[in-house]
DNA sequence: ATCACGGTTTGCA
DNA sequence: CTAACGTGCAAACCGTGAT
């Protein structure tokens, strides 16, 4: 039987999110940043069309910025997220088979359905998004993941599709049309090094990629190619992946609101990232087996001294105890920290992850695992929930951040935070 | 010659 | 006033020592 999946996608997020609350920004040139107001992450359709790159350092900007009158906003993950959790909660009822595949996107199995009746329902989709959260989204259908990313694509850029389009009742002839129109560094899997070397091999546009050897491109490349030029031709090779995975590897890092030189600073920093880390790790039921720990100055700072180190450390047993794990962090962090540098950024990475039902028990059951500390870690986690991050945290975290990022100009948490609501009416 | 490993780099979103 | 460039994850790669 033929798939049809939908992929639904939020058109500029961030912007579209500040704007619901901010309605004066539709229609200006709106962007917002990246943690520490470095890079561009998000950007209105008029910053677009100025030729600001995603991922753009800001400072390189001032001139644009000031010439067009570019509003710019520091990301503010608490409305992102909250806004994000609505539309996913909305489109979670339109169809029983779900994947949220990112903060702003997510598949929809319409399999089953008749293909027909798919656009409509879909302008249906869109339309209920609009009024109930005020987002502007757009759809793309196809028999395949990788086919409903380029669907989406055509829906975004092209306007005669009124937001939806639907590879499923599109003529094969008329879908190739499309194809030979768009970049091959569009498609899903393809990014900025696979790029230049398909080039190399005469594969400009989707159509050249769809019509290239699945076999011989798996053996120059890899079989991710391999799957992604049949996805192109409607098999099935990426299923709908309703239930997460729970990570291998947990990642907590960033960068600073200001060079770093004193080991204090970088000590709080790294309990603070240990912190974060082990809130996803028991948010998915995991236990870590080693921890990796990591300093740095600025690769790009020319003028200072260039210095990066990190270190794994091997856990006596498997946790997700913080104290165990804030220990061993900062002890790493000694082992590396030399005076004299400027630290630009810190890291934590939990690895060798196993799930609770696969935990391993110690044979000697020590405190460190036993009861006591343990519900420590969940009333400190559940108060936490409830009350709102760092309401508890270990003394190592310090009191006083100078290190901690830098937002100049974030909205308000609109939707999480009965503070801030006020601002609403400011 | 091959494998498992760990650590590092690459690639992508 | 000046300097200022993100984060998270997995796969691929690579050198090493063991078999």
């Amino acid at each position: 039987m033929t798939r049809s999946i939908a992929l639904i996608d939020c058109n500029n997020f961030y912007v579209s999110c500040e704007r619901v609350f901010n309605p004066q920004l539709v229609g200006k040139p709106v962007v917002v940043l990246s943690n520490n107001d470095g890079c561009v992450v998000a950007r209105s359709n008029e910053v677009k069309a100025q030729g600001v790159r995603m991922g753009q350092p800001w400072f390189q900007l001032n001139n644009l910025a000031k010439q067009h009158g570019i509003v710019a906003y520091s990301s503010n993950y608490p409305l992102y997220a909250d806004m994000s959790n609505r539309v996913m909660g909305m489109l979670a009822t339109f169809s029983p088979d779900i994947e949220v595949y990112s903060i702003d996107e997510c598949f929809l199995d319409f399999s089953g359905f008749k293909t027909q009746d798919l656009t409509l329902y879909s302008q249906h989709i869109r339309q209920k998004i609009k009024q109930w959260i005020g987002l502007p989204v757009c759809v793309g259908i196809g028999a395949t993941k990788t086919l409903a990313k380029l669907a989406n694509y055509l829906a975004k850029n092209n306007p005669e599709f009124n937001g939806v389009c639907n590879f499923s009742v599109m003529m094969p002839q008329q879908q190739n049309d499309w194809f030979s129109q768009i970049a091959v560094s569009e498609v899903w899997g393809i990014g900025r090094n696979l790029t230049p070397k398909l080039h190399q091999q005469g594969i400009h546009t989707v159509l050249d990629l769809k019509q290239a050897n699945p076999a011989s491109m798996r053996s120059r490349f890899s079989v991710i190619i391999e799957k992604t030029i049949r996805e192109i031709n409607g098999i099935v090779c990426i299923e709908l992946e309703e239930m997460a995975a729970a990570k291998k590897q947990i990642v907590s890092s960033r960068s600073f609101g200001a060079p770093v030189s004193d080991l204090a600073s970088l000590e709080q920093a790294v309990s603070l990232y240990v912190n974060c880390a082990v809130e996803k790790l028991r948010r998915q039921q995991s236990y870590a087996s080693t921890l990796f720990v990591s300093i740095r100055t600025s690769p790009f700072n020319k003028k200072a001294a260039y210095y990066k180190n990190g270190l794994t450390i091997p856990l006596p047993m498997q946790t997700d105890n913080i104290k165990l794990l804030t220990k061993a962090a900062l002890w790493g962090l000694r082992k590396i920290y030399r005076k004299g540098y400027k630290y630009q950024k810190a890291a934590v990475v939990l690895s060798e992850l196993v799930s609770a039902n696969n935990r391993q028990s110690d044979f000697f059951d020590s405190e460190l695992s036993g009861c006591k500390s343990d519900k420590l870690m969940n009333i400190i986690s559940k108060i936490n929930a409830i009350m709102g991050k760092g309401t508890l945290k270990l003394a190592s975290e310090g009191y006083r951040q100078p290190w901690k990022l830098r937002q100049s100009n974030k909205s308000s948490s609109y939707t999480t935070n009965w503070n801030e609501l006020i601002h609403v009416t400011k």
